[in-house]
DNA sequence: AACTATTTATAAGA
DNA sequence: TTCTTATAAATAGTT
C-alpha cells in the first residue's frame, strides 16, 4: 500500500507483524463499520491475533444476535443440538487429525531448514507432544535405575547374610579352639548406616 | 475514496447501495483475508445485506469454530442457552488457555519488561528456560538417584572385601587348628554377577 | 505515535 | 455486474 508492495504471506519481522496487525485491524474494522452504514447491513468481524487475543465488532446489534443470525440462516430453523452424539464424534476425529497434521508440520520445522511457520497454537501442541515424548524416555530411565537400585539393596542384604554368617563360623571356630588371636569385634564395615531411602 | 468524498450515512439511492455494497464487501473480505495471513490472526467476517442475504468469511478453520472459540472466550458473558455437549470442549478449551496465560506470565516475569507482545523468538526462548528449569529438577533426581547407586555399590565392595578377610580368617583357623569340618567352599553369595551397568 | 511516499480501494461514469 | 479512471484512503517504511 505505501513504500513498498507487501507479498500475501506471514510477516516474519514480529514487531512488523504486531505493528501491521494493530494499523489492519484498526482499517478492518473501520471498513466494516462503513459498509454498514453505507449499505446497511449487519456485520460482525471476529478477530484472534495470533496471541490469542480478542477484537471484535458487531453492528446493528450484539455479536450474541447476530451468532443466532448466522447459525438459523442456513438451518432454516434447525435447532442446532438436535444431533449432538455425532457431532461431538467428528468433532475429535478432526481434531486428531489436526494434531496428526501439527505433528508432522513440527517434524519438518525441526529436521526441514525451519522455512516452515509453525503458529502459536501448533507449538503448544508440539510441545505438549514432545514433552510426553520425553517423558517417557525418562521414565524408562527411571525405571532402569530403581531395578538397578533394587538389586543392589538386594545384594547388600544377602552380603550382610553371609558376613553375619562368617562371623557366627569364625567365633564357631574360636570357642572350638580356644584360639584367641582373632578379633571378633572388627571395625569392619559390617554395619553401615543406610541414610538414603 | 474516489471521485468525491463520502458522507458517512445510508446510501439512498438503492442502485448506488448495492453496487457499494458488492465493491465494499469484496473490499472488505480481502482486508480480512490479507490481515489473516500477513499476521497470523483468525478471523471471521459476516455480513447479512439488508436484504437477508449472507456473505461469510473464516479465516484459519471453520465459521463454527471460530464461533466456538469466540464463545468461550474468557472474560465475557457467557450465553444462557448452551449446547448440551461443550462442557467438556469448553473446558478443555479454558484449561488451554489458562496455560498459555500462565506462560505468558512466565515470559513477562523472566524479561521484566511489561510488554504484551511475545514474538516467536522470545517463546523459544521461554521454551528453552523452561526446558532447563525441567532439566535442573529432573537433574537433581537423577544425581540423588545416582548417589545411591553409588552408595550401594560402594557397599557392595567393602562387604565382598570385608567376606574375603572373614573367609581368609576361617581359612587360617582352619590350618592353625587342623579342624576340617568347615566347608570353606562354600555356596554363598560372595560371588555375584554384576549385570546391570 | 506521527509522518509521507506509494499502493490500494473505490465512486462515478460507461 | 464489470471496466475504467480519477481520486480518496490505507498503509509500509521511516523517524
Amino acid at each position: 500500500m505505501a513504500r513498498g508492495r507487501v507479498q500475501m504471506k506471514r510477516i516474519d519481522n514480529p514487531v512488523h507483524r504486531q505493528v501491521t496487525f494493530c494499523k489492519r485491524r484498526a482499517g478492518l474494522l473501520k471498513k466494516a463499520k462503513e459498509l454498514s452504514v453505507l449499505c446497511d447491513a449487519e456485520i460482525g468481524v471476529v478477530i484472534f491475533s495470533a496471541h490469542g487475543k480478542l477484537y471484535e465488532l458487531a453492528t446493528k446489534g450484539t455479536m450474541q444476535g447476530l451468532i443466532e443470525r448466522y447459525t438459523n440462516y442456513n438451518g432454516r430453523t434447525q435447532p442446532v443440538e438436535a444431533v449432538a452424539e455425532p457431532m461431538e464424534a467428528k468433532k475429535e476425529i478432526d481434531m486428531l487429525k489436526q494434531e496428526i497434521e501439527i505433528l508432522q508440520k513440527g517434524l519438518r520445522y525441526m529436521f526441514g531448514g525451519g522455512s516452515e511457520i509453525m503458529t502459536l497454537d501448533e507449538l503448544f501442541v508440539l510441545e505438549k507432544h514432545l514433552e510426553i515424548w520425553i517423558y517417557h524416555i525418562r521414565s524408562t530411565k527411571m525405571d532402569i535405575m530403581f531395578q538397578e537400585i533394587q538389586m543392589l539393596r538386594n545384594k547388600e542384604g544377602i552380603l550382610n547374610a553371609a558376613n553375619k554368617y562368617l562371623q557366627d563360623k569364625i567365633e564357631e571356630n574360636i570357642s572350638n579352639t580356644d584360639f584367641t588371636t582373632i578379633n571378633t569385634n572388627m571395625p569392619h564395615p559390617l554395619t553401615i548406616a543406610n541414610n538414603i531411602v
